[in-house]
DNA sequence: TAGATTGTTAATCGATTAACAATC
DNA sequence: TAGATTGTTAATCGATTAACAATC
């Protein structure tokens, strides 16, 4: 709604204030004030309020929030009013489980394509989508109206892909490969470094065991 | 070794810097200044050096810092010279991806059991591993010192899950359902909420394609 | 020794929280 | 109208960056 830049703090932040509206939506919650909902979601009702105040006044002095149009107003914002159509590179184990992953397409995302270099892998079927060789995907992407590429291959092979998409027109990338890509600005790239994730975890098991270990 | 707290924020640089370090001494590099790391990792050199001091001096003046000691020691920070077993709740597609993932080994995440509810399930090999049913989770948390859960599993099933892994002792959860658990202080979580990344990345999609419209 | 680069203190910046006037 | 609760400004807190003295 607005020109100023929202931080990537408030961003992070809106799709589980969004997941929490939803599922009070289908509680049949009417309002919310930010308090109630900062109970809830174990955050300050100030943040809550500053986080709205960011795309303009959701609510209403006296009442609070109705939880029915602030979830829509949400949802737009994180534009999920839209469709967009992804392919899948690297038909492995993970991308056939993120290809399997139903509720995407509830938000607007469409499984429209999938790639592999290894010729086992073609003309297998994920969610009624066959497996394309890798050397289709240039030419898919062109022509389907592709946003966005999931990848989901090893390492090694990314750099030459991800060159590929930028060359077609992709616009964003939701990278599951561990590495940091590099793309020219305007590409969105959100990683998805599982790995990291674990050693985050590992870091704070190892922590609290060797402070238990020292009381 | 110290005891002051770290933030999170730091913690959840350690794993980026671990992989640039690791993939610097595989290339033979011995020695790198935090200047050169920054312009390869792209952030700045005040920030390398107040997040390795936070653990203590790694380095050294006019010399800079010794990649193969940084990166063994980071990875004793994470707690990588330590041997952790998982076992994975709900052997669905996202499930068998990560048990079928052979770097969480190298980093001595061992994965040891795999559980789920469907009868149909029971019996299957992932990557050697039987899938157990559900009712023998439990005692298999307690008798074979488990110290991760990865849930991958519906949210439906979470609560009632997450209260069983606790009773039996569970340390740490990598959790993949969509909701947010509410486990005792001193059990680890940590989330990957799957769709809220994707949301996050559609969000700066259809930003930027409405501020391209605009000019 | 001179040059390089860390470790660390100080300054800045941004994000979170508190407070309260505006207003439903 | 009185009470409730937002929107928004001000205060605080924490994280990042800059600067530089210590030291290899």
């Amino acid at each position: 709604m607005e020109d100023k830049e929202i931080s990537q703090a408030v961003i992070g932040r809106l799709p589980r204030y969004f997941r929490y509206l939803g599922d009070l939506r289908d509680e049949g919650v009417e309002r919310i004030s930010s308090q109630e909902l900062s109970e809830l979601m174990k955050v300050t009702a100030s943040q809550i309020r500053q986080d709205f105040n960011n795309f303009g006044g959701f609510g209403q002095q006296g009442y609070g929030y109705n939880v029915d149009f602030l979830y829509k107003e949400i949802g737009k914002i994180l534009g999920l009013d839209q469709t967009h159509h992804f392919i899948i590179i690297g038909a492995g184990n993970l991308g056939q489980a993120l290809g399997n992953y139903m509720n995407f397409e509830r938000r607007g995302f469409i499984f429209s394509g999938m790639f592999d270099k290894n010729p086992d892998m073609i003309g297998k079927e994920v969610r009624g989508i066959k497996v394309q060789p890798m050397e289709a995907m240039e030419q898919f992407v062109r022509e389907n109206d592709i946003d966005i590429a999931v990848l989901t291959i090893p390492k090694t092979g990314v750099v030459d892909v991800v060159e590929k998409l930028v060359a077609n027109g992709i616009k964003a990338i939701w990278n599951f490969a561990h590495v940091d890509l590099n793309v020219p600005e305007g590409i969105q790239v959100e990683n998805v470094h599982l790995s990291d994730s674990l050693m985050k975890l590992s870091y704070n098991f190892s922590r609290y065991m060797k402070e238990k270990e020292r009381s």
